[in-house]
DNA sequence: TATTCCGATAGTGAC
DNA sequence: GTCACTATCGGAATGAG
């Protein structure tokens, strides 16, 4: 378990400020040294870098009309650079990563780990974790998110399980009995093409019920090969999880129960009442 | 002009009471004599004739769950069997036709003129109007009709119009101006393929300014050449608008402003707020 | 594949 | 091409002195 670190003055929520927070060494000294700075450090730095405005330019840089971007892609920086402004939304910080809840979150447990180091959070999951010292962490950090999702998922769904109840009625505390696996509930993994331009990884109960699955990417993204799990990475070169074309597909196929595998075609509606029955169900395991 | 008669009495609101009213003779008698009865005349008629229950049957005949005909399909029968009950609705009843005001008005003024034929009125357009003593009967109540639409358009627009004010301040009553010619804003004709069952002429204001105007295909199938002019019938074996392929066309077609020409898209917000300036406009000439 | 709003499109049921 | 309802699908904006 890491201790929390929480660093509320150690960075301005703005997007032309992006020193690394003090102590923030392991991943940003790993493959070259980085000085403190508030500019990037390099030239790979600066080519993957956030739009900024100029310093010292009084007009406002307009953004084409043509440029859909905005400032949503880059909106996870926030809690990278400015994790105490979140409250109680920020669950840990350590050298290497921010631990948040999902604002938006698409099952019970969904949480989002995300790494503070420049050199790589900008980069695309394949190329980021091509980068073996910074894989190997982000899953030892992340195997330790998801082990505090299982205890948060017990705490939400625990008074309705079977299996939970032996030891949730047990008296004998030097010898209580194992209850259920809430870590096998969860999920670590990738989006295979995320929208948002910082990486993030996603940890997530595996049941989807929650209101904010309001369409058919939200359940496809997470139920399918579109959600590569964070053990499965490097991806071999050949990896049919590479292909834009098979991602596509994933995103827009038929509907199927994560759990009981039936098939729904394209109606949403009856998926989402049917996950609330499988939630139940869930539940009691 | 005709006289109306009202047939209050002649005839119940029953599908399986299909006797022509009395008196109803011109048509009916065109090209065979037919006793009056509750049952289809022949098999050609029995053959059209609407599914309805078996008259002593007690259990109610179920319709299929693949089978997507309604009583809706056959719901114009009701205005000839029984027009009084429809009150104001009914406009004029003759003994060939029963003229209505369109309980859905796709413009400032729509009507509905319906034969009261059986032996026509559940002809497809381009069956019925094969025969033409039919079709010269209902081109001259349709015309007489068309000039009531044109005097019910003026009484609802004819104060806006710049080209009807000489008429409208006249005070020579003896030698009025003309005024503007209603009669050239209202178009008679058919729907390529009705949804109806029931034959029915639609006379209406080209305008389309109305709130029941809620899709493509409303629009569409009024101001394309999926609406066959009256007066085109009968149509040339190889007229194109017999095409299903064409008419399919003209209905999911882009919008084009039925009185400037601009194309839409598929914008059909945007062309329902452009039909409000044209209208106001169109008032006003 | 960020959300949200709006709108266009599609399928159904109607007694 | 009946209506009315629901739902699926599709594009565009999204910031901010």
């Amino acid at each position: 378990m890491y201790k929390c670190r929480i660093m509320a003055e150690q960075a301005e929520d703005r997007e032309d400020l992006t020193d690394p927070p003090t102590g923030a060494g392991l991943l940003e000294h790993e493959n070259e040294a980085a000085p403190a700075s508030s500019k990037p450090k390099n030239a790979f730095a600066e080519l993957m870098a956030p739009k900024r405005k100029a310093p010292t330019s009084p007009q406002p840089e307009k953004r084409s009309k043509n440029d859909k971007s905005g400032r949503w892609r880059g909106a996870l920086v926030q809690y990278i650079n400015n994790p105490s402004s979140f409250g109680t939304q920020v669950l840990r910080v350590t050298p290497n990563t921010v631990l948040i809840k999902d604002s938006f979150p698409k099952a019970t447990v969904h949480l989002l780990l995300l790494p503070r180091s420049e050199k790589h959070y900008l980069l695309r999951p394949n190329e980021a974790f091509a980068d073996p010292a910074f894989l190997a962490i982000l899953q030892e950090e992340a195997a330790s998110a998801a082990k505090l999702a299982a205890a948060e998922l017990e705490r939400l769904i625990g008074s309705s399980s079977a299996s939970n109840k032996p030891r949730l009625e047990a008296t004998d505390y030097a010898n209580q009995p194992p209850g259920r696996d809430y870590l096998k509930e969860i999920k670590i993994g990738m989006h295979a093409h995320p929208s948002m331009d910082h990486l993030h990884i996603h940890i997530i109960s595996k049941d989807m019920h929650s209101q904010k699955v309001k369409h058919k990417k939200h359940y496809n993204s997470f139920t399918t090969e579109f959600f590569i799990p964070l053990a499965d990475y490097p991806l071999a070169e050949d990896d049919i999880r590479r292909d834009i074309g098979f991602q596509n597909g994933n995103l827009s196929r038929d509907f199927k129960c994560w759990r009981c595998g039936r098939d729904f075609g394209n109606k949403f509606t009856q998926l989402k009442k049917h996950l609330e029955d499988e939630f139940e169900e869930w539940k009691m395991e």
